[in-house]
DNA sequence: TGTACATCAGTGAACGCGCGTTCACTGATGTAC
DNA sequence: TGTACATCAGTGAACGCGCGTTCACTGATGTAC
């Protein structure tokens, strides 16, 4: 019986757990000593393959990179799908943490993959353009939001398009501090939302006590 | 005639000549490619001495980087010295202003040794924590400019000592976003301060238009 | 259905590049007398 | 002051480790007739 390519047949279909074997081999290798102290071999031997079999699926450790950067996107598109009815009004508080939450439980649900993007952007110019890319739209729809605020009647502390840049950087950078720190010492997960949200929204004078 | 330590004698002299030859060669090469990038005949050639004379003075690429990492703590506090008269009320948004304008100028300063500790921090567990108690007394002195506010009967956003390593996340890293903008497109160095000044004071609904 | 050949996924030993590191050597500086 | 020897900063070719990458090979799957 001839087998085509919509079936399968047991040589693609090993091919292609070999593939999704490799790649989620490379997250827990990330994960355990980071992008880039990761060797093939140490991929291959966490998938239990052999050396050569990489090259089979992969021209290399940046290839690899990118190709679980792009089922990262595609993750993340269905995502944000789920929820289009987010409310992009930015003197309502809620819209705001909504808006941290959202990145937060991204940033923790991929953090060997994101981890592994911001060191390759370090190391290679080209994923330092790639990741900037990717942050593009995400700023852009902050920098709109912003708006609401002004149209509010209050003033930004700059230009929407720096204050969406530097609020990302609040949020991704202290999430990453936040990943550093033991799990028994550091705030839970609500609590260090609720601590962005609060700085994006009120800074440190906010609340009357 | 006889040479002793402290006059020096040419030998000494010319040894310490090399010595700050190469760091400075250091610095402008992790300038150039980054300090992951950038090889030990890199720092020589740059330096206009041969690969081997590197070793004479330094250990690797690490010790190289801890020596820089000291001169620039002695330089750091003879800065800070210079200004002890600073403001700990972080009621005040002078107060909070100089704090971030300080950090700014000083990472801006010394851009190459700051961006190299970060990617030494990545690939290298003990830089990490070599960096993190660095930072170690500038977190505890925030920390306690909070409590000001808070002496003023305003709800801070969350732990003091957590708010601090947020501020300093979002002060860091929009340093390190607003530094791979081009020139002619970024926000001037004051507005930028005045951006992260009015976020971390107020938040984006501080001021009414 | 069976046979003969082609193709392919995967193997793992071996190759070789890049770069850190060494070391025998040089010329200059310091020391002893 | 001069001579003979010791020490040292610096040199750069050569060495060798680590690791990415290749490639001849195997066994299984697919194809042709």
């Amino acid at each position: 019986m001839a087998a085509n390519a919509t079936e399968g047949g047991v040589r693609k279909l090993r091919a292609a757990q070999t593939e999704t074997a490799l790649k989620e081999a490379a997250v827990r290798v990330f994960a355990r000593v980071g992008y880039l102290n990761a060797k093939i071999t140490d991929i291959t031997a966490e998938a239990g393959r052999s050396a050569g079999s990489f090259y089979s699926h992969f021209e290399g450790k940046e290839q690899l990179l990118e190709a679980l950067l792009r089922d990262l996107m595609d993750q993340g598109d269905r995502d944000v799908i789920m929820d289009v009815a987010h409310s992009p009004d930015f003197t309502s508080r809620a819209a705001v943490r909504w808006h941290v939450a959202q990145s937060w439980s991204f940033t923790t649900a991929h953090a060997p993959v994101m981890t592994a993007l911001r060191q390759a952007s370090l190391v290679d110019e080209r994923f330092a353009r790639r990741l900037f890319e990717l942050m593009a739209p995400l700023a852009a729809d902050l920098a709109g939001h912003f708006a609401y605020v002004s149209a509010a009647g209050r003033t930004l502390p700059g230009p929407p398009e720096d204050l969406a840049r530097a609020m990302m950087a609040l949020v991704t950078e202290y999430h990453a501090v936040w990943l550093t720190q033991p799990e028994e010492t550091r705030l839970p997960a609500d609590a260090a939302i609720d601590l962005v949200t609060d700085l994006v929204c009120t800074g440190i004078s906010g609340g009357a006590a």
